[in-house]
DNA sequence: TTTGTTATTGATAACCAATATCATTAAATT
DNA sequence: AATTTAATGATATTGGTTATCAATAACAAA
């Protein structure tokens, strides 16, 4: 059924994976793009593979500030978001969250979206 | 300190407010807009209305799908998002979340978003 | 290796939600 | 009624993102 649309193994490609594959700050794809200019990659082409990694679910998206973030981190997390530096922080998911779903409204859940908003400690 | 700013009750104030204030299905500027068409309103001003409630405690917002969109409820909540026929939902939040913020990180929390994604009753 | 097929690329136009600008209008105050 | 100035409506502009398209390059076949 689903399965993985094939991907030509591309110099751009190498070069958006390399550059988001360890990254813990979730960067945006203008970010990636400013990063990787010397080597003459296109904006759009930044754009693409982000979307293709995402497709493939090695990225996960991280909405903010009217931008669309990407974090190599797929599995279940939540996020701390500082209000003064603007940096997302992976954090663990509470394990009780899971019980706390609304089931008995008949909703299937698919996704939790947990975001704590604050000033870290730094910016105190 | 924190002076509520003065505003003019003007005929477009009471539209916006009129329109808003009691909804539950969480709509966009620009869907109030249309419903407020027939008025003569202009587009520039419901964003700036629904704007200056927000400024002024009155309504929340929830950004989904790369769009604001406005919730008369300000108390704490959760949401619960169909991904089928896009409803958001208000939902009451759990009440041993705050137990869940991540003090131990030294961080100050100020606001939790936590939204549930997936099928509603109706689309399964 | 050469050829052929076609996904990918880079440049850029287009899209769309949201904001800024500005002359005009109309609340609120005197 | 006159004055002040916030608010309005039309519209230009912004900024993130996507669509378009001719040229290129990855991969397969010969």
């Amino acid at each position: 059924m689903s399965t993985k649309k094939l991907r030509r193994y591309t110099k751009q490609r190498r070069l958006v994976h390399d550059a988001i594959i360890n990254r813990t700050d979730h960067p945006t794809a203008k970010e990636i793009f400013n990063e990787l200019k010397p080597s003459g990659i296109g904006i759009a082409t930044v754009y693409r593979q982000l979307a293709a990694m995402v497709e493939d679910g090695i990225l996960a998206t991280v909405d903010y500030d009217s931008e669309t973030r990407y974090d190599p981190l797929t599995s279940p997390h939540a996020h701390i978001v500082c209000s003064v530096c603007n940096r997302i922080s992976d954090i663990e998911l509470p394990r009780d969250v899971n019980d706390l779903a609304p089931e008995n409204l008949g909703f299937e859940v698919n996704e939790i979206e947990l975001t704590w908003k604050g000033i870290c400690n730094n910016c105190q």
